[in-house]
Order: structure tokens, then sequence, then C-alpha cells
DNA sequence: ATATCTGGCATCCTTTAGGTAACTGGCATC
DNA sequence: GATGCCAGTTACCTAAAGGATGCCAGATAT
């Protein structure tokens, strides 16, 4: 006879809502982009340049996903040459804690492995 | 001449906490893996059962990683038949405010878009 | 005048994540 | 004696992510 275990469906829950973030969030790049945007990077080479490491197509495609999710807005300046500004949205700062604690997270287990 | 911005280096850092974290976590299942196994499901099928969707041959692989960055134990009782347990270690517990925010993030932007 | 900056786009290529399906061997159950 | 449960493994395959390189056109700086 198996157990009627009641809160199985609850678990499952949970864990479709992580994967609602993480199917928004996940891959290398994009929330080293957000942070670099939310601090003030504003410009693609700046961007770029704060992201060690990313090529200008991987900059470009993840930029645009960030703003289809309404993470960053993108605007353009019709200016001689056209300047193009990233920032990220107010949507994007209902994530600040999650990656507040990721980055504190990854900063304790960086030093969790130097004590070994 | 260029502004010296004396902050570009503690983005920089954050960034890579940052990917340090993502490193061990990123992925679709691993810390669906994580919850399922942390809330109290020990044997193989159970937590395949409770991560709807994932196969046999990637939460054999999952569990492989999880075990390799301490945040899964894995033990086998010579009973007969031979029992393997999954549990997950002290040292997972350091991630769970972070899941918890992640879930809580995923359930709100999971109301946000149905308002719309 | 030439070198370098801007915000990207186009091609091509490699790597990895993830999925499919079939199978195993020992035990228990019908 | 066939079926099913357990904890996986193996081989194969596809799709997506990510990387390398080169290029553009207008502007500014040297």
């Amino acid at each position: 006879m198996p157990d009627i275990q009641p809160d199985n469906a609850a678990i499952a829950q949970q864990i479709r809502h992580l994967q609602d973030t993480l199917y928004v969030v996940n891959g290398k790049w994009k929330l080293p982009i957000l942070v670099a945007v939310h601090q003030g990077n504003s410009r693609f080479r700046d961007i770029q340049r704060s992201v060690q490491g990313i090529t200008t197509k991987v900059l470009s495609t993840e930029l645009k996903a960030l703003e289809q999710n309404k993470l960053v807005v993108r605007r353009v300046y019709d200016t001689s040459p056209p300047a193009v500004e990233y920032t990220t949205s107010p949507y994007c700062e209902t994530l600040q804690t999650m990656i507040l604690e990721m980055i504190a997270w990854g900063k304790n287990h960086h030093d969790q492995l130097r004590e070994k």
C-alpha cells in the first residue's frame, strides 16, 4: 500500500517556480550582464569591457533576450553618431536580492575552496 | 583623457563571484534535484519522480556532479538488495536562502505574466 | 591621412547540454 | 516463469550555446 505523501504536490510546485526562474536567467552570461548594466555601464562597449571574455555577438544576443524579458531597456538617441544606452528596468530590481545572494554565495564558496 | 573609474575592479569582482556560483549551479536540473533531495527524496527513483521530465541518464550525471561539488552525499547500504541513499550535505544548507529567493522570484514572475 | 572609437551584423565552427532508447543483474512478486 | 522494481550504464543523436574572425560606416582624435 503506497503512502500518500501530501506534500509531494507542494514540492513539485516549488521546483516549477525554480525552473521558471532558471528559464529566464540561465546561461553563462545573462546575470553578469545584468550586474554590469545595473552598476552603471550603459554603453555596449563598456558592458563588454566589464563582462570579461564576452564577444560582441554573444553580448548582442543576450541583451536582446534580456530586453524581451523586460529586464533591460534599450534607448537609441538620434545624435550623431547615434548613441545607444542600456539600462536595467524597474522590474529588474526585483532580482536584486536573489543576485546579491548569488554573489555572496560565490564569494563564500571561493573562500571555502581556498581554505582547503 | 579617459576617466579612471575606481569601482570597475569591484564590479568585475562581483561578476566573478556570480560566475563562480553559476559554475556550480548552472543548468536546467541541478537546483531542482537539490530541492527534491533536500525535501526528503533519498532514493534514485523517488528523486526522478519528483523532478518531472528528467531521464535516468541526466539524473545520474547531475547527481555525480553534485556529489563532486560536495552538495550531495551518496551512501550505499550493503543490504539485499543493496539500497542507495542520497542526502544533501551540511554545506548544501548554505545555498538555502539563495534557492528560496529563486523560488520566490519564479513564483512572482509567473503571477506577473498571468496578470498581463 | 590614418588610426581608433562607436554599435553592432554575418559566417563559420566547436563544445556542451540534454534527450532517446535499449539493456543489465539481482531480487520480489504474481 | 513471466513481470516488474531498483539503480543505474552504454551508445547514439540533436539542438542550443558559445566562440573566432572579419567587416561596416560615421566620428573623433593624433
